[in-house]
Formats: C-alpha cells, sequence, structure tokens
DNA sequence: GCCGTTTGACACATTTCGATACAATTTTCC
DNA sequence: GGAAAATTGTATCGAAATGTGTCAAACGGC
C-alpha cells in the first residue's frame, strides 16, 4: 500500500456514496466518485484505480455489466453492493469474478475491511507497473535494462532481446521461484489464451536460454518443471 | 485446476461436516475432514491442502486462532463459517487475513462458488514464496540443493534430479522418520488422488534409491515400511 | 512351512519436452 | 510503398520423464 490506494465507489444514490468516500478517506485511502456506469469508465481511464466498490442495481447500465466488462479487459478488483440478501445475485456476481460482495445496509468497518483484505491480496501478485522510468532489476550474472530491452552482463556485454523474449524474461523476473504454466506464461506475455497443441511458449523459453544460460543444455536459472510449466530459480533484486 | 484442489473442512458437527464433503465431492474438489483444530493441524502437515473451509466456534482451540496460524505460516487461503450474521466475528475474522467468511446456515452452492472463486484468485497467479533464496539441506552423503534440483554429494559430485524425483525428495526431507503412505506421497508430490492400482510411487522411489543410495539394493535412507508406505530415516540439517 | 499380499525390478507405452527447420508475420530500411 | 531482414508461430522428430503392467521375490499371518 504504497501511495494511498485509490478506490473508486460506483453507486447512483448520493446519500450513499458521498458519506462512505468520506469514511474511506478518514481512514487513509482516496475515494473517486461515479454517480453511474458511464461516470464510472471516464474515471477508470482517467485515474489509476485500484480497487472498485460497484453497486449492482443502477439506472442505465447494470452493475454486473459493469463488473464483467471490467474483468474481461483488466484486473481490477472489484466489490459489489447488492441492495439485498439475494443469494442469487451473489452466487451470479461472483461467478461473474467479483471478488467480493457486500450486501446492503453495510457496517462502514466492514466494507473496509473487506478493501483492505482485496487489495492485500490484489497486492501481493504485483501489477504491471505503468512506472515509466527504467528500471533495472539483477539477476544471475546480468542485469535486465528495462529501458533499453537488453541484458548487461557482468563483463559488460550488452545482449539485446527481442519483445517477445524481453516480456517473458520480465514476466519471469517479477514471479521468481514460482512454476508458471504455459497457459499463465502466454497469458502474461501476450494475453493469448493458450491453443491446445500451442508450443510457442517452449519456443520462447528455448530461445531465451540460448541468451542468458550459461549452459543451455543445463539451465540453472529457467527450470523445466516436468507437466508443470517453467520456474526462474534464482533469486531476483532490483538495482536503485 | 489440473488435479481436483484439496479442501480441508474443519468443523466440530458432523452434521455439517461431513454433508459438505460429499456436496464438495460431488462437484470435483477432494474433501478432508477435521473435527478440531489438533486433527487440521495434522492434516495440513501430511496432505497437499489448497483451501481450507474453517468454523469458528469450535471446542479446544478456537478457529480464529488456527486461522491466524496459517496466516502466518502458509499462504493457505482460508474461508470462515461463522455461526451467525455478527459483524464482528466478519470484521475480525478477514482483519486476521481470511480469504472470505460465510455465516450458517449456508447455502451449499454459494460456499462452492465462493471456494472457487478463492481458489481462481490464488491460483490466477501463483504468490512469490517470501522464502526467498535457494535452501540447502544436508543428509546422508549428500546435500540437496533446492536451486538447482541437484544433489552434491561429500565428494563434490552433483546428480540431477527429475521434476519428480525432486519433489519426491524434498517431501521426504522435510517429514523425515515419519511413515508416510502411498496416498500421502502422491498427494503431496504430484497433488494427485491414489489409483486403486497406482504403482507409480513405488517406481520414483526406486529410480530415487538408485541415486542417492550407495546400496539400492540394501537402501539406508528411504526405509520400506511394509504395509505401510516408506519412511526417510536419517537427519536432515539445514545448511546455511 | 504354506499362502495370500505387498514390494522391487524391469520392460514397455505414453506423455512431455528440446531442438531444428520452415512458414507466417512483423519490422526495418531504402 | 515494397523488398529484405528479423521476429515469431507451427510442425516434426527424437530424447527424456513418467506411468502401467508383469513377474519374481520378500514379507507376515497362520
Amino acid at each position: 500500500m504504497d501511495p494511498s490506494p485509490h478506490i473508486l465507489v460506483v453507486d447512483d444514490e448520493r446519500e450513499i456514496r458521498e458519506p462512505l468516500a468520506k469514511y474511506l478517506a478518514r481512514n487513509g485511502l482516496r475515494a473517486d466518485l461515479a454517480a453511474n456506469a458511464a461516470e464510472a469508465r471516464a474515471a477508470l481511464k482517467n485515474s489509476a484505480i485500484d480497487l472498485v466498490v460497484l453497486d449492482i442495481m443502477m439506472p442505465g447500465e447494470d452493475g454486473l455489466s459493469l463488473c464483467r466488462h471490467l474483468r474481461e479487459t483488466t484486473d481490477i478488483p472489484v466489490i459489489l453492493l447488492t441492495a439485498m440478501a439475494d443469494d442469487t445475485d451473489r452466487v451470479v456476481g461472483l461467478e461473474i469474478g467479483a471478488d467480493d460482495y457486500v450486501t446492503k445496509p453495510f457496517n462502514p468497518r466492514e466494507l473496509l475491511a473487506r478493501i483492505k483484505a482485496v487489495l492485500r491480496r490484489a497486492q501481493s501478485v504485483p501489477r504491471p507497473r505503468d512506472d515509466s522510468g527504467g528500471e533495472r532489476l539483477m539477476f544471475g550474472p546480468w542485469v535486465l535494462d528495462t529501458d533499453r530491452q537488453e541484458i548487461v552482463g557482468v563483463d559488460g556485454v550488452a545482449v539485446p532481446l527481442s519483445t517477445a523474449e524481453f516480456r517473458l524474461l520480465t514476466v519471469f523476473l517479477r514471479r521468481p521461484r514460482i512454476v508458471l504454466s504455459r497457459d499463465q506464461l502466454l497469458d502474461l506475455t501476450s494475453g493469448r489464451a493458450a491453443d491446445v497443441f500451442d508450443r510457442s511458449i517452449d519456443n520462447q523459453v528455448s530461445r531465451l536460454r540460448r541468451k542468458i544460460e550459461e549452459d543451455p543444455k543445463n539451465p540453472a536459472l529457467i527450470k523445466t518443471v516436468w507437466g508443470g510449466g517453467y520456474m526462474f530459480a534464482a533469486d531476483v533484486e532490483p538495482l536503485t
């Protein structure tokens, strides 16, 4: 929770929207307001929203519809507000991919706790940073220069990476020591869904290994997990 | 969700515990049962649990206490069951770090949806292990290098391990001098449930013995427990 | 010691992976 | 705008890893 998280509250009733925003602000969160789905979409475009609190029942575009849209196009977590304890709504909401829901009338303290819980979970997964400044990640005998899209060895030799190689390496470096399936890798690198017989990731891994491994036949950095995927098996340290 | 996820249901009331387990099993999940916190801790040690459904109110150790313990020592997601819609309980649970909660009496379909939602989140991108850095475990005449997935003998010779061999050895080294059944081994290594006539573990043990035992015919490290399973019969020491 | 069960060892089938070649696509350069 | 080059996806083959089946040996109860 580096800079205070940015919450977007979407509800058509001002009597709910505004006191809630104030309560959140008093507790260390930034709150943006939207009275309908259109306003919400605008706010999402113009601000770096970390989480959306979304009323299901709204005039115009439905909350569920907006939630579905969010889930399809972004990773931003969503907490649904539902008017009543209606099982159907709740189940549908969860199945659509909402991260949580709260029934009205709600206890603000509980909503805050849920927001924090969801943020904690969402943050443990490092979000792609729009941080435009160049970053430098050290791993094994290399330093990845994200600005120049190349790796520099301890001896100062720079090896350029293609875009696919660069993306794949970045994905690995942000999630070291974790087994990533081909599905996940494909999703994280190109946003694509895996085809049935998709070997493109294998190929990219192979190409990347040829560039970063000392002995590509016995890889030390990118390990194969038989039947599971690949894992980056070294420490990664950001350079100031 | 390759191997069906493994859910641990912890509740002191059999009338809740067992029907729930059956319902989960009917819907493609494996369910383990525990009637109290002690049983739960045992199950967590001996099975690869993916998620815990935990009653708050239990005789003996409290559900909240167990939840806190889980959050401190593992990443296993927790869904709390609370007897009534008591705001305090819910907030405390979420603040402790539960991933969700459901109030009794609950709708099984809703609980299932929540379980799937939490699993989906937990799986979408696994969290980095906080225990970063390769670990080195010494046993018998070998040192296991978890970074390189290989064992190094006293003479400095390195023997590479396959994925399955590495996982099996790791499972043994983390539970030395304990008899592990084939079921448990299969679960802990591949998350799979044992088939009726499953000899894959026997085979893996055999292969592993050929690599680590001085005399594979008279194994000194991995002992066979007739009718019970296998046991790792040597001391294991972590190397700095 | 006899007999049913369990385990070890081996051979074999199946799945998964690495490497290479080649086609399709995008980018670069003029 | 178009050709050449680089990049990326697809197909294929062989190798490696793993699971399954079989048989003989080991084990324990009786």
